[in-house]
DNA sequence: AAATTGACGGTTA
DNA sequence: GTAACCGCCAATT
């Protein structure tokens, strides 16, 4: 049976869905995402994902960035999306991870 | 099949 | 706070 690649799919749809969840105005480690989609140490996946991922699916995308705050390199886009939605930068490259990293435990709590 | 790459993370310097 | 190094895992070459 090939249920090793039904488990890739569905590591995918869980980081579709993850990203789903991600409030406006917060973003998400890859590392976060990867843990929440059941595979802590894919993060590298996740970004695989992510570039893989059309534009036309609307995956608030743009709401990911590495641990350190850092924006996916090759987008400068990006950016400009997190502005308009609210988040602020510390230098000119780094998200304020203090004000806008995402706690996925407020779900749960909500 | 082997080696390289990649939208990364954590530790060390 | 930033930079370099190593470790992880799957996809690509």
């Amino acid at each position: 049976m090939d249920e090793n690649r039904n488990d890739k799919e569905s590591f995918f749809s869980e980081v579709y869905t993850v990203l789903r969840e991600i409030p406006c105005g917060k973003v998400a480690t890859y590392g976060l995402i990867a843990t929440l989609s059941g595979r802590q140490q894919c993060a590298r996946l996740v970004g695989q994902a992510l570039r893989n991922v059309p534009a036309n699916l609307s995956l608030p995308c743009h709401r990911v960035v590495n641990a350190s705050g850092r924006l996916a390199p090759g987008w400068p886009e990006q950016k400009s999306l997190l502005t308009k939605e609210g988040v602020t930068f510390r230098s000119n490259r780094y998200v304020d991870m203090k004000r806008h990293l995402w706690n996925p435990l407020e779900l749960i709590n909500s």
